[in-house]
DNA sequence: CTGTTAGCGCATTCAC
DNA sequence: GTGAATGCGCTAACAG
């Protein structure tokens, strides 16, 4: 039983009325007839018609369709994003592609290629490593699409950035690990190199100044995110003897520290205090008890999908003026260097 | 500097050919000559042009795009197939649409509707928990589009399904345990309502038998996927005093376990070798000595895609005989029950 | 409220 | 090797 596909053509042929009665009818145009709607929508059922979005969206130059490229999936983070993106979307009535780019430049080249001659009204994205040049994502902008950038900050030009406050989120679990008691408070951060290591580091630090704590460069570990080095900046924590709280700004190092304590008959929480930056659910399966930032992930996904629809609607009305938002969680930025 | 799309008309004009010539030789038609070609091209790249898929796509009937449906991108499992699927799409030149259900049936619904609309070319699916009507399904087959489903069988008449060899993969994985040495192997499975976790406890069984291991009922333990189930298996398996290896149908109880042997100074592997499937990467995680299945989810994704792509390709040619693989490692099957 | 006409951008038949 | 004409399925402007 397999059937052709139905057009709008041979619902107006068998109801004996205009094919533009019929689509007026689909899309429940206020100037069509109750009775006449009623016929079209039972005999498209019959039918078993299923509109042919490509000919509907050639013809209105718009595909409700959205893309979110990102390095990986698989990686807990952006799949938080991307479910926060879809929730708004849908609700919008948008459809959501998703695009990898495995921190692949190239690939992240031809994935907008493919956008632009897909014609997606709109781009989320959090470019690859590889990325130091842009044209490909000027390109998708200069012919007039909206395009939001979240996680890896995009230093365009005017273009608009999100991303969580770091220096606020670490400030805060600080806080809350002085405010548990904690007294000798170490950091695991990162390279220096990287803003957001920087910026947690920074809000470690302005927490321990705000309760009048004295900081300690021992207490400072710089890690590389492997395992191996969590484990040997554990060893090294536990020389010092007096420590009994640590704020981690990686996952890897934390769990592997956290280990170590554990091999070594120390109980966490409760000899030492852990706290750190929730990327990866890994940390929550190990230990239930570890106290994780709630990195809003999902709500930079939903506020990213908010944005760039809003961007999207206005696009044919509105002159280019992208909202700017600021609030504590989250940092929604554009960058206006030269322009 | 916005510009408007370029069509193939604008470069017909600046080149005073006719737009059917554009076509042509953007196509790389054999029957253009090299120097037209190349003037398309070069003017091509001057405009900035990029082909109208939506146009394109409506005249040929074509998409070159499939759709991958299954309940959620966070897990392993999924996100390594979708990365097979693609690698072999990609390789095709084709484009892979990722739609997540969160297993409710009326998103899975509303997903292949608008996939019907978007005329993707084929997908690859693994059904919602909730799925147990097959309407929509069907109505998207019966539209004449090739569907392959995985992990979660079908049992539809006369559709392809691919999974790997539960038994096998468990058989070998015992084998790998006796072959190290154990005799006290015991097991820690799920539901035996659940086909998986009954071919997986097959196989075990299969294995010790094949190497007149006795089995003891008493070293099966039925968990329920929880870690408190797995902790107290782990409890009941260390009261036995003569376990030395621990084959685990699923990965949270085998972690959990994992944690409490250690917890007791009982070294893993070296006391007790833990061997179970890796779903989920989490186990690599909090050990890396675990020795795991691979369970070869990527080459799931491979096989899937490119059978979908024969089924696809073979479509206006063929008729339907879809092919029937089988492996060590997969399963491929085609049910047909009624049919 | 409904029909007529036209065209979105492209690929393909048929001429020459 | 190239041009002219046609239509994929749908929506929108203009009548009436």
């Amino acid at each position: 039983m397999k059937k052709e596909k139905a057009t709008i053509h041979d619902i107006s042929k068998s109801l004996g009325i205009d094919s533009s009665t019929v689509s007026r009818a689909l899309n429940d145009s206020p100037r069509v007839s109750k009775t006449t709607k009623d016929a079209v929508i039972q005999k498209a059922k019959e039918l078993g018609y299923q509109k042919n979005s490509l000919a509907s969206n050639l013809r209105t130059n718009k595909t409700h369709t959205i893309a979110v490229v990102l390095p990986r999936i698989s990686r807990h983070f952006f799949s938080t994003v991307i479910a926060g993106i879809e929730e708004t979307a849908y609700e919008a009535g948008y459809n959501v592609i998703i695009c990898q780019t495995l921190d692949i430049l190239d690939r992240e080249k031809k994935i907008m290629s493919t956008l632009i001659s897909n014609r997606v009204d709109g781009v989320i994205i959090s470019i690859s490593m590889e990325t130091t040049n842009y044209e490909h994502l000027e390109a998708y902008r200069n012919l007039n699409n909206p395009i939001i950038f979240f996680d890896r900050p995009c230093d365009l030009e005017n273009c608009t950035n999100i991303n969580i406050d770091n220096f606020h989120a670490s400030f805060m679990t600080t806080e809350h690990l002085i405010f548990e008691g904690c007294k000798h408070i170490a950091h695991f951060s990162g390279s220096q190199n990287i803003e957001l290591y920087r910026q947690r580091k920074n809000g470690y630090l302005a927490a321990l100044k705000k309760h009048n704590i004295k900081v300690n460069d021992h207490y400072i570990f710089e890690s590389n995110l492997s395992e191996e080095d969590g484990i040997n900046s554990a060893k090294k924590l536990l020389k010092l003897g007096t420590v009994d709280g640590l704020i981690s700004a990686n996952d890897t190092a934390a769990i592997a520290a956290m280990q170590y304590f554990k091999s070594q008959g120390i109980k966490v929480p409760e000899d030492i205090s852990v706290a750190g930056f929730n990327n990866d659910p890994i940390s929550a399966v190990i230990d239930p008890s570890l106290t994780t930032i709630n990195q809003p992930a999902f709500d930079i996904g939903k506020r990213a999908s908010s944005l760039l629809l809003e961007l999207i609607e206005s696009k044919s009305t509105n002159t280019d003026t992208p909202s700017t938002v600021l609030n504590s969680e989250l940092i929604i930025r554009n960058s206006s260097k030269k322009s």
